[in-house]
DNA sequence: ATTTTACAGGGTGAAAACAGCTTTTTTATA
DNA sequence: TATAAAAAAGCTGTTTTCACCCTGTAAAAT
């Protein structure tokens, strides 16, 4: 690991006290150079020189104007190639999940001990990402919840009422519905009625937002 | 390690040969208990025995009559508690992510050693899931892909039509619709006619539908 | 034995959505 | 600055959806 070359990077965290910290720990060693530091996303964007890139990115979550996640989300849109390393002292699921899903590379607990950091850093460069015990479970987890959850409401529904939920997922009119579904449109306008009083919703769209949000159909 | 109690698995793979093969290996060892091996899906739920659970159960996902992924998704519904390690020949992104989300708790390239196996069989057990290098990447990829990803039409849509369309995707009324963007009912219909036009659709369903597939709303 | 619940069917009127136009205003840019 | 292209507004219909009203049957529950 030792051979790597010098990787730049660049922090972001609204403490300068522990910007300037990390900074000067950092400067320390021969394998990381901190090209800049800034207290927000915006300060980072206007420090942000395209003709010397960071590789590497240590973001802070909550930053005045613009916070981690917005920041790591306009640095994905706009230089792709610069790897995010969130770096917070949240340990909860929210905080961790969102900087992955904004594009966040790894994360990390500001905790940490130097030389963790230091891996992080080398294994983001060059693996692309760095997964320790805190990110892997709950990144998989957050994988796997957004398939199962049930709704208690679901269960007041019969099958025949899922199945028009359904086809209400769809282009099709009600009467073609009705057709789809071998009813008369009367029995269909029975169905809409019961859903819409059991799901308290007033309109097709408010059908189709739920079987969604309650992954009823496939989307 | 070793101190740990007797694991008892389950084998699913349509591969007679194979499974026995396994099976067999891991009767050898003092840590694992092999309770019994099925073809598939179907013969898996049969022999499962309420009284007697496994505690991991190693599935092939190309299966026969009932698959990798719709039993791992019976398992996840019926047996929460039993965790499923992923044993498969391939090495793409799809399967791998596939069968986390169905709720595999691990993936596992068939070409392994035995040792891996094991150590894969524990960790599941003690950590409730177990990643390694070929599923980490692709998962940390497959969350942030969710994000991204824009399509073509969208680029043809102006900010009104974006802020109209996004308004579609709930209860309100198209005269409600006019009123929040402050514009005349009259503009707000040729903003949808426009959406129909661009977006080939005929129904309001439609440009919700469209919405939430291209993520313009989280739902 | 009676009530409740789910399912199927029916009707009416009002509101909303849809379709196809024309005209005016604004914006961009050649 | 002329002009083309958008955005915004208007009009006139038709169709669909929505919100009520209702009857009857069959299966569960009380």
């Amino acid at each position: 690991m030792q051979q790597d070359k010098i990787i730049p990077i660049a922090i972001v965290d609204d403490h300068t006290l522990f910007r300037n910290g990390v900074a000067s720990l950092l400067s320390e060693l021969n394998e990381i150079e901190v090209m800049f530091d800034a207290a927000n996303g915006e300060e980072m964007i206007n420090k942000l020189a395209p003709d010397a890139l960071p590789e590497v990115i240590l973001m802070d979550i909550t930053m005045p104007v613009m916070n981690g996640y917005e920041s790591t989300q306009w640095l994905k849109k706009n230089y792709p190639q610069i790897k995010v390393l969130a770096l917070s002292m949240f340990e909860e699921d929210a905080p961790i999940i969102g900087m992955i899903k904004s594009g966040a590379s790894g994360y990390l607990l500001k905790e940490s001990k130097t030389a963790d950091l230091v891996i992080a850093i080398q294994t983001v460069v060059n693996h692309g990402f760095y997964l320790n015990n805190l990110v892997s479970g709950k990144l998989i987890r957050s994988v796997q919840d957004d398939q199962l959850e049930t709704k208690r409401e679901i269960n007041q529904l019969s099958d025949r009422e899922l199945k028009f939920l359904e086809l209400c997922c769809s282009e099709l009119t009600y009467k073609e519905i009705a057709g789809v579904m071998n009813l008369s449109p009367h029995t269909i306008d029975n169905y809409r009625e019961t859903l819409f009083q059991k799901l308290e919703l007033k309109s097709r769209t408010g059908l189709v937002l739920f079987a969604i949000k309650n992954k009823l159909i496939k989307v």
